[in-house]
DNA sequence: GCCGAACCGTACCGTACGGTACACCCTTTC
DNA sequence: GAAAGGGTGTACCGTACGGTACGGTTCGGC
């Protein structure tokens, strides 16, 4: 069977010593400067290269592993069901802003969101979908039961769910994502990556606040 | 003098010839797949390899001009300072946001915002600075003043001009970039932008308006 | 103790591409 | 009409990198 590849390419089974190479891999893609060649990989895991072609098929199929196994590491935790007051669900707003905030002004995210929009570029773009599903459309997946509860309970008013995560998305994200990509030296600390997620929050309650809004603010 | 090179980095002179050496790059460019090697780029062009290098003194010079190039094409137009008013604001505001939206999804947008992502990427950032400046920044410097003038007009509140930016430039984004450059196939159409440049003026100044704010809306 | 499988390290191959050199051509100038 | 300068087309070089081959080593099973 010359394909151990497939079994990588179809489910997640990644044994130890294969998470060594991918946790490789993304050592090296945030290290930058274009040190990710397969000669580059199979030296700093300490593994042969026809080890990697063996495992991962072929570079792309290596990209692909690394980017589902730093997707699996994140999958970040969901919010409380039960009595879900305006309280709530400010907080598990804000939860959701922070987390996300953190999560793409992390030097891994940048770096595998680059890989995956010069992969996009070439043609072929698995990558790019794959990044996509696992960022921008999880979150989206996971924050629209929320969204949607808080609606049932009277605490917001939208009609269209994926518009109103679109607009949240965008309160929260605003130009982070596109400046670090291009290189733009913008560091979030833990206290304004807070004070962000509480401002977005704070906004989109205003928009789609159902009762009395959330008290306007003029700064940030 | 052997640089001829520094010529066009410095100043944006650029002759009519060297113009369409820019344009085949840049045709080049957003037929994607990976075509823009030096040897395409001069037949495309026809034009020699030497004379590309002559010119532009390597291929990072290149990609460089045709940034500068394309930037130097899209100098968008202002608003009209006299009579400010809500109406007039808003107006603004939205040509501000569809004009913004057609950029950044058009085909040239993409493939360059690509390049300079990979660019950045690959350690030395000067195409990811030079995107961002012409780019993001670009347009800030150009609504900040619209923005400053309503307030003055007492149309819109806000203490920190660069923050109601961001503000207004998440509500008109959104998603649309980050989703575009990791390949997804989304399309807007003229009645699209229109429509979403409505809602994000709409929303900005329910968030922001001084007077009464704009009429809620609930659907997109 | 022997076998085979898995794996490491390394040498090697082919190719693509950035960059250079050169022969030829066309136009302008004196 | 000869010389000079700028440009085109092409052949060429060096290198980096993806991918393969192969000898050597470790280790589990019998």
């Amino acid at each position: 069977m010359p394909q151990a590849a497939a079994a990588i390419a179809v489910d997640d089974t990644v044994t130890p010593r294969q998470g060594e190479v991918l946790d490789a891999v993304l050592a090296l893609l945030l290290e930058g400067r274009d040190g990710l060649t397969m000669t580059a990989v199979a030296r700093r895991a300490s593994c042969s290269k026809e080890t990697l072609y063996k495992w991962f098929g072929d570079r792309d199929g290596l990209l692909t592993a690394t980017v589902r196994w730093q997707a699996s590491k994140v999958r970040a935790g969901n919010w409380d069901r039960q009595h879900l007051d305006a309280d709530a669900l400010a907080e598990s707003l804000e939860a959701f802003a922070a987390n996300w905030l953190a999560v793409i002004s992390s030097k891994t995210s940048v770096a595998l969101n680059r890989v995956a929009v010069a992969h996009a570029a070439s043609g072929r773009s698995d990558l790019g979908r794959i990044v996509l599903e696992n960022g921008r459309f999880a979150i989206g997946e996971r924050l629209k039961p929320l969204l949607e509860a808080a609606r049932e309970a009277g605490l917001i008013a939208f009609d269209d769910t994926e518009a109103a995560f679109r607009t949240f998305f965008g309160l929260v994200g605003r130009d982070v994502q596109i400046r670090l990509l291009l290189g733009d030296s913008i560091t979030l600390s833990k206290a304004e990556i807070a004070a962000d997620a509480a401002r977005a929050t704070r906004q989109f309650l205003t928009l789609f606040g159902a009762g009395r809004p959330a008290p306007r603010n003029r700064s940030n």
